[in-house]
DNA sequence: GGAATGTGTTCCGCTTAGTGGAACGGATGT
DNA sequence: ACATCCGTTCCACTAAGCGGAACACATTCC
């Protein structure tokens, strides 16, 4: 119970409405996001009327249902673009999925989850494959992991205090048995899970540091558990830390770099 | 001066504020925004740090410049899938473009702008391509004035309010000239012009209307002034009008669909 | 070098503007 | 037909955002 009980500003509230449509949901009405929210129903609906204004949100009017609208899909379109983490990472995923011969991933931290931005598909028939924009808590899966691990206790407190998905049988969802394996993954500076998220697919993610140390993405590849890729996890676990802190340079000198 | 000059809430601040990033300009800092919205720095402040909090923006501490974050990427996902307009229009554009050989590019307004929302691209070696997520006034170009020419008089007054962006050398910028073509296209059904955003394509539109006769999108083709497409430019014309009428009866069946 | 203007950030009192309950009307389903 | 859900509108209260001023730090221009 580390967490700061803060009345929500409006600004908070009005973000937690829009954020709201990047969950699984993809229309939504009133009600549903004022439960969800813990708000009133007028205030969500002057949030939504005013969203619909400038199209951030559409509304269907026979089904009386809100989702995201064209100003939404512009915005993403600028993210993409304008990624530091996918412009920096992207090259270093090339080359890792090159000399793999597998898929390399690409994630983003967003506060406690990450968000897939960026993968290079394996040319394999039967090959792992992400959905881009798709949203994940920190705590599961190798990608996450990899940057918790690196994260102040207070972050790694947060983000193992939600409860995480089960997706798949194989999901660790207790806590300290998350908690221990940071420890390792701290130590040797890579992560490694299998079949928890993805099932049958084993991946090894290794962290992407801005210029202040903070990890900000993962690179990662994703291998078929009963593939034989002919090297040891060990030896695939160099090359993704090698990629990553490749990766994590080219970062750091992005951000230092020229604007615009 | 219909403009109803309303005192403007912290809501639509908010939205302006993420709206910013959508523009030209892919890195903000605070005097900035502050000065293109007209409000005060420590608002604009204010508002750009919960958007950092839940990963909306990011921030560029070597720079102190603010950008879109992995929250806005994964937003733009979320709006590229469940975009009614692109998932009723995609067919129907991949459908002109086969018969005509040309570019198909599909357009939702979003407000008194419109955004490219999809495309497909011509098999020819030189051929129109538009980014997609781009905005531009619907007083601009075919696309625009094909969905404007069926809106409502206060519509179009304040979409030929704001002053219109001089895009190439033939660009029409007077108001006037842009209502008596409206008047066509109203009658006619179609919209056509000539290198007027994109120099040396000629493109041809026609509007998608939602179930409620409102134009939500325009389908058009983009061709080369100089290619002989062996039609005339009406008989390409009913092409993208039947075009579009078989996108506007697919997203009437969507909205009154099934949900979820 | 220093003056001058720019920036982002923090603070605080005033008052506006957002809040959330209740009430309304429409739609749905039992 | 009732009961229950929805979305929308209204309104008094007070909490929350506003914006000016003051701050520290950078940059630029004499």
């Amino acid at each position: 119970m580390t967490l700061t009980e803060r009345p929500p500003s409006t600004t908070e509230r009005v973000a937690q409405v829009l954020m709201c449509f990047a969950a699984d949901q993809q229309w939504l009405g009133v009600s549903d996001i004022a439960r969800r929210l813990g708000l009133g129903k007028s205030v969500v609906h002057r949030i939504l009327q005013t969203f619909v204004e400038c199209g951030l949100v559409s509304y269907n009017s026979t089904q009386r249902l809100y989702g995201l609208g064209p100003s939404a899909f512009a915005l993403g379109r600028r993210a993409h673009i304008n990624n530091d983490v996918r412009a920096a990472g992207m090259p270093a995923a090339a080359h890792l999925a090159a000399i793999t011969g597998e898929t390399a991933i690409l994630s983003a931290r967003m506060g406690h989850e990450r968000v897939y931005v960026g993968q290079i598909e394996s040319a394999q028939a039967i090959r792992i494959t992400v959905k881009l924009g798709q949203s994940v808590p920190l705590a599961a899966g190798a990608n996450g992991n990899s940057m918790l691990a690196f994260m102040s206790e207070s972050d790694i407190d947060l983000a193992l205090q939600v409860p995480l998905p089960q997706y798949t049988a194989n999901t660790v969802v207790d806590p300290e048995e998350i908690r221990a394996r940071l420890a390792v993954i701290r130590q040797r500076g890579w992560a490694s899970t299998s079949g928890e998220r993805i099932p049958m697919s084993m991946s090894i993610a290794a962290p992407i540091f801005d210029a202040s140390s903070v990890p900000v993405g993962a690179l990662s590849v994703g291998v078929l558990e009963t593939r034989d890729v002919g090297r040891s996890h060990e030896d695939l676990a160099v090359l993704v830390v090698a990629a990553a802190k490749q990766a994590s340079a080219a970062l750091q000198k992005l951000q230092t770099g020229a604007d615009s």
